[in-house]
DNA sequence: AAAGTTTTCAACCGCATTCTC
DNA sequence: CGAGAATGCGGTTGAAAACTT
């Protein structure tokens, strides 16, 4: 026995909305409002859709003030400080950027800033490997070495042109995987300039987890805390106008990510060399 | 110009959470 | 308090557009 469908799936039409359909939505809830059930709507209005699928039409595509495209330099901050420290949140993301919608942001995230950032993060590396070659054979020239073996050239760390990301290694459920890759991404992040205020809120276990003083008094609302350190060349840092900013429309955080930031933390202690890195992702793994 | 490949993004799906009775 | 319904969310898909060969 499965879940009872939320609609007839015989009688509802799939696929692009047609501009009759937009139309009739709109029209409907800017005179009459959503009328608190989506489920309803469609037959009120003659839709032959899912509730589920106008809402995410009102949602995305529809309502009022929306933004698409032409994502800001300091909208692509905030989304990637937001990542950085509460994951793929996206709805909690979205509500940082007026006019922006989760599914918006999500597929920018996933398809151009996330590309964009690994981009950055090789040319970075390409850069500070042609320095530590160059300086290796001045090195060599003045002790007189020989030429070393192939291996050791090697240990100056080679950045991976291709998923950066953790490579596919077998994780007993998908939700670790999705966390295994989320803290690489992080750290990539980190080694791009940001970082995490380690100086705070260490509860316990060293979480660092902190109530957010939310006006809407819900008692499980919380939220990292985010004070992240941009690079310096951003004036105005995104997050510290976030932490004024009590509207954070936090939710819980679980513990899962708390480990994390954890982990993260002694990470930045450590050396800042890419091969303790490689080591760390596994990149020595062919 | 055509075919093949890659990228983008709207929309769907299914699960989790919240609401209502 | 529990069950079922409604809503919200994040991951994924697939068609269309853009780009490359």
């Amino acid at each position: 026995m499965g879940r009872a469908p939320c609609c007839d799936k015989a009688n509802v039409k799939k696929g692009p909305w047609s501009p009759e359909e937009d139309a009739k939505l709109k029209a409907y809830i800017d005179q009459h409002g959503t009328g608190g059930n989506w489920i309803a709507l469609p037959q009120k209005i003659g839709l032959k859709r899912c509730g589920k699928s106008c809402r995410l039409r009102w949602l995305n595509y529809l309502r009022p003030n929306i933004k698409h495209g032409g994502f800001s330099e300091e909208e692509d901050r905030i989304i990637c400080s937001l990542y950085i420290s509460i994951g793929s949140r996206w709805s909690i993301i979205a509500a940082q950027l007026p006019g922006r919608t989760d599914n918006d942001i999500k597929n920018y995230w996933n398809t151009r800033l996330k590309k964009k950032l690994l981009g950055k993060q090789r040319k970075e590396h390409q850069s500070r490997r042609g320095n530590s070659l160059k300086q290796y054979m001045k090195r060599s020239a003045s002790v007189g070495d020989s030429m070393v073996p192939a291996d050791n050239i090697n240990q100056s760390p080679y950045w991976p042109e291709l998923p950066v990301l953790a490579p596919p290694i077998p994780h007993s459920s998908t939700q670790e995987h999705r966390i295994d890759s989320q803290a690489s991404m992080r750290r990539l992040l980190i080694k791009l300039g940001g970082r995490f205020s380690d100086d705070d809120h260490v509860i316990n276990d060293g979480t660092t987890l902190h109530q957010f003083p939310n006006e809407s008094s819900s008692s499980d609302q919380h939220i990292y805390d985010q004070t992240i350190y941009l690079p310096s060349s951003s004036s105005s840092c995104p997050m510290d106008a976030l932490n004024l900013n009590n509207n954070i429309d936090a939710q819980f955080v679980n513990s899962q990510y708390a480990m994390d930031e954890a982990n993260l933390h002694m990470l930045q202690g450590q050396s800042d060399t890419f091969s303790s890195e490689l080591q760390e992702k596994g990149y020595s793994n062919t």
